[in-house]
DNA sequence: GCCTGGATTATC
DNA sequence: ATAATCCAGGCA
């Protein structure tokens, strides 16, 4: 069964995030996503790496928004995009390498109710489950946001290929750092090119 | 300071 | 195909 308390119980430690960005964001499919009472289940993910990648925020060094980045694995990275949508990201490896995983899409688990099925996209988790850029920065070791490890039923089936929305970043955007539950239906609608 | 363009989404 | 909507980051 999954429920609050289950999932509390399952929290992911700081060493989980202060790996590579490409391992994390794969092995960060079919975990729980925690926010209060809500809860939903990553099936899709993106890998950003440091400042040699181009299509990460972190490609023009520590700046205001992205010096979180720069820090610890573990924590959260909020932050708007086209002025209307939320994204969250998780910052991984070690302090300095300015790495994060984007959270592109989650199935519901706990709480999200009809909210998760009306639209698909990274900006959906955030709506999905209540979170803003008033929670960026957070640390996801202790307190009401985190991942959980979760048990699922049926064994994931694991696809990966490009990252979506990134084609200013020319041989970067290649790179096939997005991992997905294949054939899950939460998992966002990939766009041409 | 000004200007450009988004790790998007829904609708026309 | 395009509007919505705002701010980050480069450059002057």
């Amino acid at each position: 069964m999954t429920d609050a308390l289950t999932l509390r119980d399952h929290r992911l430690p700081p060493s989980f995030f202060a790996r590579d960005a490409v391992t994390v964001a794969r092995e960060l499919i079919g975990c729980a996503l925690v926010h209060r009472k809500r809860a939903g289940m990553i099936v899709e993910t993106e890998a950003y790496l440091g400042p040699e990648d181009l299509a990460s925020h972190s490609r023009f060094g520590p700046t205001a928004r992205t010096s979180v980045m720069f820090g610890p694995g573990g924590v959260s990275y909020v932050y708007l995009c086209y002025g209307i949508h939320q994204m969250f990201n998780i910052v991984t490896g070690q302090p300095g390498e300015g790495q994060a995983v984007l959270i592109r899409a989650v199935a519901p688990l706990l709480g999200l109710g009809e909210n998760a099925s009306i639209g698909r996209g990274p900006g959906k988790v955030t709506q999905a489950l209540a979170l803003d850029r008033s929670h960026d920065r957070k640390d996801l070791a202790r307190g009401e946001l985190f991942v959980a490890e979760h048990v699922h039923p049926k064994p994931r089936e694991l696809a990966r290929g490009p990252r979506i929305g990134v084609a200013y970043a020319g041989a970067w955007a290649q790179k096939p750092w997005r991992f997905w539950w294949r054939e899950h239906p939460a998992v966002s609608r990939s766009p041409k090119r």
